[in-house]
DNA sequence: AGGAAGATCTACT
DNA sequence: GTAGATCTTCCTA
C-alpha cells in the first residue's frame, strides 16, 4: 500500500484525474478505518475554466487551490461538502473532484452517517461519499500525501480494465471537453 | 438582503 | 424517471 506522492499530483489535472481512478482514499477516524476506491472524477482548471472555483480569482474560502498539489480543498455546494484534491504544475492551478468511491473498509461505520439500507447508495455521489466519510470543512487543506494523515490516498495496485469519459456534471458552464472520468461498468459511479 | 452553487431527497406521474 | 423543495456558504449589492 504506497502513499501516492507529491510528484503525482503536480502534473495536469486531466491526468491526475485519470490515473486516480482505481486509487484508494483511506480515512481514520479515531481508531476507526474508512476506505473506498475511487470509480469516477472531475478535472477542474484555473481561470480558463468557468465551471472552476478559482474562475472568479483568489478568495478567502478557495486559496487552498494556489497551494501545493496534494492538499485537500473542500468547499460546500447545495448543502454538501464536496472533495477535491488540488492537482497543478508549477504555473497554473487546478483540483481534482472526486464524485463516487466504492466502499471497502468501515461500511457499517459509513452506514450509520448516512442512514442508508442498499450499498449502492452509500457513496455514489459527491455530496454522499464525504457524509459517509465525516468529511467537511475541517479537513480543508489537508495534505494527503504525509503518512498518519488523517486522510490518505494509496495505490492498492488495482489497475482499471477500462476508463470513460464524459462532460462534467451539473456544471453551468462547462468547457468543450470531456473532463468526467468513470470506471465503465462499475456499480458505484453516480447516476 | 438576496441569490447562486460540481447536489440530494422525497413524492409523485 | 422527472419535478420541486431544501440543503449551507460565500459572493455581490
Amino acid at each position: 500500500m504506497k502513499i501516492l506522492s507529491r510528484r503525482f499530483y503536480a502534473r495536469n489535472p486531466k491526468i491526475v484525474a485519470i490515473e486516480l481512478l482505481g486509487k484508494v482514499i483511506v480515512r481514520k477516524v479515531g481508531n476507526k478505518k474508512l476506505s473506498g476506491m475511487i470509480v469516477e472524477t472531475e478535472a477542474y482548471y484555473g481561470d480558463k475554466d468557468p465551471a472552476s472555483r478559482a474562475y472568479k480569482g483568489k478568495k478567502k474560502y478557495n486559496s487552498v487551490m494556489w497551494d501545493l498539489p496534494g492538499k485537500l480543498f473542500i468547499y460546500m455546494v447545495h448543502g454538501n461538502w464536496l472533495l477535491n484534491i488540488v492537482a497543478h504544475g508549477k504555473d497554473s492551478v487546478g483540483v481534482v473532484l472526486i464524485r463516487a468511491i466504492e466502499p471497502l473498509d468501515g461500511i457499517d461505520e459509513m452506514m450509520k452517517n448516512r442512514k442508508v439500507k442498499d450499498i449502492e447508495n452509500l457513496t455514489n455521489g459527491p455530496g454522499k461519499l464525504t457524509r459517509a466519510m465525516g468529511i467537511d470543512k475541517r479537513l480543508n487543506g489537508f495534505d494527503v500525501t504525509k503518512r498518519n494523515s488523517e486522510i490518505v490516498v494509496v495505490d492498492s495496485g488495482f489497475r482499471p480494465k477500462s476508463i470513460a469519459n464524459s462532460y462534467r456534471i451539473g456544471v453551468t458552464k462547462d468547457l468543450p471537453e470531456k473532463l468526467r472520468f468513470y470506471l465503465k461498468g462499475n456499480r458505484f459511479v453516480s447516476k
